[in-house]
DNA sequence: ATGGTAATTAGCTTACAGCCTAAATAATGG
DNA sequence: CCATTATTTAGGCTGTAAGCTAATTACCAT
């Protein structure tokens, strides 16, 4: 198996709960967000809050444990990034399963696409 | 605009929150595995649970207001059904938005694609 | 060793999701 | 009307998610 599949096959297999559950904090995913454009030590991450560290660690563990980032302790840092295949997966998926039809995507898609995650929390 | 694409828009514009956290429940996402297939009343679908009416009731509240079911009341029924649209633009948006690289999918879809739902309960 | 910075763990509080039962509303049929 | 069935509303209980502060662990530098 290739790469870090680990990840993605535990948050596909049994972990869709994990997932949903990580998906449904805006904090979450306004985390996901900025770990998919570059990956973030955990101070980097918990700056961009208006939140304390420990809630931040927190949000963390709940993604790591859902299989969607993955940490790498480098020295007194702990670099934390994205495991997109997992979220991409499952959530693709999901959307296979309860959709049957799934279309490719209309043309709002674009739109929404320019859209900063940022301002959904 | 055509069809019933309001209540996809309602979803996709400020209810992303509302839909992530709707599916965070594995009650919620059961039924929509169910209408998935089928519409059906209130009751049908409370029958296939192991739980009270009124929290089904509820569960479908929460389904409703996220955007992803519409209810009709026909006489002293209530049908309800699922809003495709509102489902897969939502979690494709948003797919694209955190994995911009987003491949088509994988083999192990394939596979997933087969189990019922009904088991992630 | 000591002190400083990074991150997590522990322990506590509060808010609310999710479940239940009982009661209310609405439609149907005799 | 009155009884019956379908569904929702109201109200209450309980577990737990999510936030905080304080304390701990881990690493680095002097």
């Amino acid at each position: 198996m290739p790469d870090q599949t680990d990840a993605a096959a535990a948050a596909e297999t049994g972990g869709i709960q994990k997932v949903f559950e990580a998906l449904s904090s805006a904090a979450r995913r306004k985390i996901l967000a900025y770990l998919a454009h570059s990956s973030l030590t955990a101070g980097e991450i918990a700056d961009r809050f208006d939140m304390s560290k420990p809630s931040i660690s927190q949000h963390l563990g709940v993604l790591e444990s859902a299989g969607l980032v993955r940490k790498e302790k480098r020295g007194q840092y702990v670099h934390y990034s994205i495991v997109q295949e997992s979220l991409a997966n499952t959530l693709n998926s999901y959307v296979q399963e309860v959709c049957p039809v799934s279309r490719p995507l209309k043309k709002e898609s674009a739109a929404l696409k320019d859209r900063s995650d940022a301002d959904e929390s």
